[in-house]
DNA sequence: AGCACGATTAACT
DNA sequence: GTTAATCGTGCTC
């Protein structure tokens, strides 16, 4: 059994919509201590430019934006409300600053490690939150500007399974309350209506 | 130097 | 449905 290729850089360097879209379906890994944690990407959001005021990049570039300036395929890691760590594909061309939020994975290898780092939670609640897949896959700030094209920083994705049109929703952005329109609502959330379906036994 | 707030989560009522 | 936890970031003074 033969792994599926990486994700490469030409995949990222595309509008960040695109992006977004194409990444459900894909398998996002992580390689801990030589131990494969994956699960399939089941939701994801768009951050498309200084323009977009829901972006980070909308203040500009910043030590913290930084990264989304730089070329897509390399990952853009952010702490916030002084407790989380998410995770962003950066997209498009260096310059144009675009990032992919993911927001939710189906666990599919390293339950075990998966289940320790989410203790007493259930099996559903492990990866259906961005904070909660960079929880589960012990991801943080060190990650920060990584690219996710190669597996030396031991984290990337990998081809998968295209999620067709017709099991796929998208939506207005989650937590930007305070944005004013047209961005807040703005259909830049995709998401896997039914991954249990789509995805069970890989 | 100080301040308000956040691309969230979990534990409440 | 509501709210506390908790601190880096960017903005104002």
């Amino acid at each position: 059994m033969t792994l599926p290729p990486i994700l490469a850089e030409s995949f990222y360097r595309r509008p960040v919509l695109q992006v977004a879209r194409d990444l459900l379906g894909k398998r996002l890994v992580r390689l801990a201590d030589g131990q494969r944690i994956s699960g399939v990407i089941v939701e994801s959001e768009a951050y498309d430019g200084e323009s977009d005021l829901a972006c980070h990049a909308r203040a500009g570039r910043t030590p913290r934006t930084a990264v989304m300036y730089g070329p897509g395929g390399r990952a853009y890691v952010y702490f916030t409300y002084g407790m989380h760590w998410l995770l962003n594909c950066v997209t498009g061309d260096e310059g144009y600053p675009a990032a992919v939020l993911l927001r939710a994975i189906y666990p599919l290898e390293g339950l075990e490690q998966i289940s320790s780092r989410r203790a007493g939670r259930k099996t559903a609640e492990w990866c259906n939150g961005p904070a909660k897949v960079c929880q589960a896959l012990a991801l943080n700030g060190l990650f920060n500007g990584q690219s996710l094209c190669e597996t030396q920083s031991g984290l990337w994705i990998e081809d998968g399974r295209p999620a067709a049109d017709e099991a796929v929703s998208a939506t207005a952005r989650i937590g930007i309350g305070n944005v004013p329109e047209p961005w807040r609502s703005m259909p830049w959330r995709f998401l896997v209506d039914s991954p249990e379906k789509l995805f069970a036994k890989g």
